[in-house]
RNA sequence: GGAGGGGUAGCGAAGUGGUCAAACGCUUCUGACUGUAAAUCAGACCUCUUAUGAGUUCGGAGGUUCGAAUCCUCCCCCCUCCA
């Protein structure tokens, strides 16, 4: 294979925060051959949304380059748990949980990467069979001093909050993988530079060239301040519903929509700026449809969304639900729709004006319906269901 | 091992015997206005209930009291300082 260095470079150091260090790059770039390429996924939770499609989009370049990608699902330290961050602990799961989200991610992956120029590879299948000597010759390769450098650490440590040993460990582990794939590169987001810098450091201990760190931005979710994550709930993820895609990103702010099209696709940010926020958001919103589904889907999804928002009418697909009366109290409806969790939140929404049933408001809470013919009901602007007597 | 501090609703944070289902802020939800934007305004935000009504809440288990988030005992967890 012959590498074009320039081209490669160039390619390569699109939208990255972190490239280190570059000239190591060239080297590896120089000797013609295709670099291995690791991306690391925790498989504790399964979903993907576009905020990881960041990084995945960089790992297809690298594939469309002709570089090898090792994608690495750390199944072994998902079995184990992860403590990070906030206070709440992270669940350890089962080996069949843990191999059941392997498939899913795969799944959502490949919806981006090309699976034919990936390697898949488990991390249980070498730190599943080292001993305990083999680990503590591994912990004597960092020191504590080294491991509170990292920021979140660091000031965990200054204000008193937990850090468990176990925490540590981590990115030791992370490290070691690098160590065993013989990694050239490896990519994460920002939030990643810490372990993505050990593996440099333990490969180096291992008498090994170091892999070259590129870090990428992190997308906020739509709520424009976190980060995305499913635990947070302000994620879209890749495998939702067109009308779910689409309307997500319809609802982010104007500033979070310039944000989410520079990272996540190539148009440029001049032409967006001229349109009407709308008309570029609809835009936006198009083009992510498109890529975890078609064009097709796209408009449709598009065509759905004025429909409801626009004209007011109701979404095409909604889903319906058969009860056994003919005639039942609102809230109770409400409750067994499960478009509300108590019936004290049936009542405040009704008495808010935020229910309908077949587009007539309900303001009186003891509203009896009648579902001999079918009912359309929804709340707010985003809940609907079909309900039918049967 | 010793001394001290702390655990309150989704989060943060008041509250130190009754007026506490628990201030306040944030998040969230609904409505108005809109472009499912921003900003703003109005309201809601433990459960059941027609309710000014009832039930279950303040780390866990007991106890004192007419009455406890508040006092006592034991237990669990976290933090700080000392060794």
């Amino acid at each position: 294979m012959q590498i074009d260095v320039e081209k490669h470079l160039r390619i390569i150091k699109e939208g990255v925060i972190e490239l280190i260090p570059e000239e190591e790059l060239i080297c590896k770039l120089k000797r013609n051959k295709p670099l291995r390429v690791k991306w690391g996924a925790d498989p504790s939770a399964p979903d993907i949304h576009i905020g990881h499609t960041v990084v995945l989009q960089k790992l297809k370049q690298f594939q469309d380059l002709g570089h090898q990608i090792i994608f690495l699902i750390g199944d072994f330290t998902a079995m184990i748990g992860d403590p990070t961050g906030k206070s709440e602990t992270r669940p350890s799961l089962t080996a069949e949980e843990v191999k059941e989200n392997a498939k899913t991610y795969q799944k959502q992956v490949f919806k981006i990467l090309d699976r034919k120029k990936t390697k898949v590879v488990c991390n249980s299948e070498w730190l599943g069979k080292m001993d305990t000597m083999d680990f503590f010759k591994l912990a004597s390769q960092y020191t504590v001093a080294r491991m509170l450098e990292r920021k979140d650490f660091k000031q965990r440590f200054e204000n008193g909050v937990d850090i468990s040993v176990l925490e540590f460990l981590y990115p030791l582990l992370q490290g070691y993988d690098s160590v065993h794939l013989k990694a050239d590169i490896e990519v994460g987001g920002t939030d990643q530079k810490f372990n993505l810098l050990m593996g440099r450091t333990l490969q180096q201990r291992n008498g090994q060239e170091q892999q070259v760190v590129l870090t990428m931005p992190l997308l906020e979710g739509t709520d424009g301040v976190q980060k995305m994550s499913k635990s947070l709930d302000n994620y879209i993820g890749v495998t939702e519903p067109p009308s779910e895609i689409f309307g997500k990103t319809m609802s982010i702010s104007d500033r979070l929509m310039l944000r989410y099209f520079h990272l996540l696709t190539d148009v440029s940010l001049e032409e967006i700026k001229k349109m009407h926020p709308k008309e570029a958001k609809k835009i936006l919103a198009k083009t992510l449809v498109s890529r975890f589904y078609d064009e097709k889907k796209a408009i449709e999804a598009e065509r759905e969304f004025e429909a409801v928002f626009r004209e007011k009418k109701k979404p095409q697909e909604i889903v319906t639900v058969k009860l056994k009366t003919d005639k039942i109290n609102i809230i109770d409806l409400l409750i067994k729709t499960e478009m509300v969790s108590s019936k004290g939140e049936g009542r405040r929404l009704v008495g808010q004006g935020g229910v309908r049933v077949n587009d007539k408001t309900i303001t009186d809470d003891k509203a009896l319906i009648e579902l001999s013919i079918e009912a359309v009901v929804n709340v707010g602007k985003r809940k609907f269901v079909r309900v039918i007597c049967g």
